[in-house]
DNA sequence: AACACAAATGACCAAATCGGTCAATTGGAT
DNA sequence: ATCCAATTGACCGATTTGGTCATTTGTGTT
């Protein structure tokens, strides 16, 4: 079972536990293994590749050097893992997108609650990835051309598929609407991430998140639906 | 004459220069002050204050060591001047906004307009000012905050100031009618920024900006207006 | 308590990079 | 030809880099 639906009809995030295969780190306690992937990630969104240090990595997910060096045997292979990583997380949240559900509002809103649970797992995977695209360092570059740049295609692809274009009044300009949506779904979001942290239980904010979602699409529906 | 405008009624572009105090580099020729200041917004802006680099700084602006610390005694020096140029023209784009106009799609459309002019000149400006807002070095934190914070406060207020509310249409959210308007027009902005640098006349893109952002204001106004 | 083995540590390495200096060179004006 | 300001980049000591490894710590077995 990838996902479920409660009683609201709420998608439940229960994906499978992303695994990319590293038989010393997988060892370790879930805990810990997302401190370190949490700690590396943010450090090279930070800093980029070769900009980012090591001291800095340890540092954040306290271990020491000597075991980072343990798990991975070079900053490289560090870095290779966190985006075979990324690209897992994401290839699952695409799975996760329920295409019987065409109706475009509502295809939004479960990729913008599942972006969130992702968020608080993974604060950083989205940003990793974009920021791997803008990566300029040699090093890296090929690989992460060969190992992201399908995703994002796959992606976009995925998002809109099957969606029901004939709810759109006549008129409209569907590209553009499209764009409108997009971005006040990123804006909001943005904001909701601002909150996030200060809710002790993730579920109780996914509720509030939603309701206030839904007087954003009620303004856009207003415009968008005959 | 801060601006004017043309016969269609956009606003030109036709600020003073910006000038802060150094001697030494305001004896360079403009081109070059410039080429110094974005090479080195880009990179604090990439790496923070604490590990951005000097040498990548001369680098991108194609000077020697000896000269930047010819024109800056200190790299913290040198970000204090950034920081104040910033504020300034900050400043001088507040003093852009006509607050005599009073519907909120004239008022977005000449601010976009103007931040898109600000971008041609300054690409990281703003950016810039939004990450030292999050700078964490002490050294500087608190001249930031002294010099930044009191720039925003005033941008907020200024921006929406004796806007009609009076011609939105009855039972709509007007904050969150406002939050979709400012989202769009930041992701209109940020998708016009990665074509801004195919066109050889910024005037001739103004004008297409200007067009296809009509088209968005439309839908948006489908919605929020009477 | 004694042992065995795995996991984790941080002092340490050579190499690179850091912010900053300055003697030497260049360029333009007279 | 002379002068002086502007520019350069080799160079400084200090810090930080990615990476190593002898040593310590933790855990389970006997």
């Amino acid at each position: 079972m990838l996902y479920s639906n409660d009683q609201n009809g709420h998608l439940i995030y229960g994906r499978k536990e992303v695994t990319i295969i590293n038989p010393i780190l997988n060892n370790l306690k879930l805990e810990k293994q997302k401190l370190i992937i949490n700690a590396a990630i943010k450090e090279f969104v930070k800093r980029g590749f070769e900009k980012a240090s090591t001291n800095e990595i340890v540092k954040e997910a306290r271990i020491s050097k000597g075991s980072l060096f343990n798990y991975f045997h070079s900053k490289k292979d560090l870095y290779i893992y966190l985006i075979e990583y990324g690209v897992q997380v994401i290839e699952d949240f695409y799975e996760q997108i329920d295409l019987s559900e065409t109706d475009l509002f509502k295809r939004i809103e479960n990729i913008g609650l599942q972006k969130l649970y992702i968020h608080k797992k993974f604060p950083h995977v989205f940003d990793f990835l974009a920021a791997a695209i803008q990566e300029e360092s040699a090093e890296v570059k090929d690989m992460i051309k060969e190992k992201v740049d399908p995703v994002y295609d796959r992606g976009t692809e995925l998002i809109y598929k099957h969606i029901d274009y004939s709810k759109f009044r006549e008129g409209i300009e569907i590209e553009k609407a499209i764009e409108i949506l997009n971005w006040t779904m990123f804006g909001f979001g943005e904001k909701g991430l601002h909150q996030i942290n200060t809710f002790e239980d993730l579920h109780e904010f996914g509720e509030k998140y939603l309701e206030e979602w839904k007087g954003y699409t009620e303004i856009l529906k207003y415009s968008f639906y005959k």
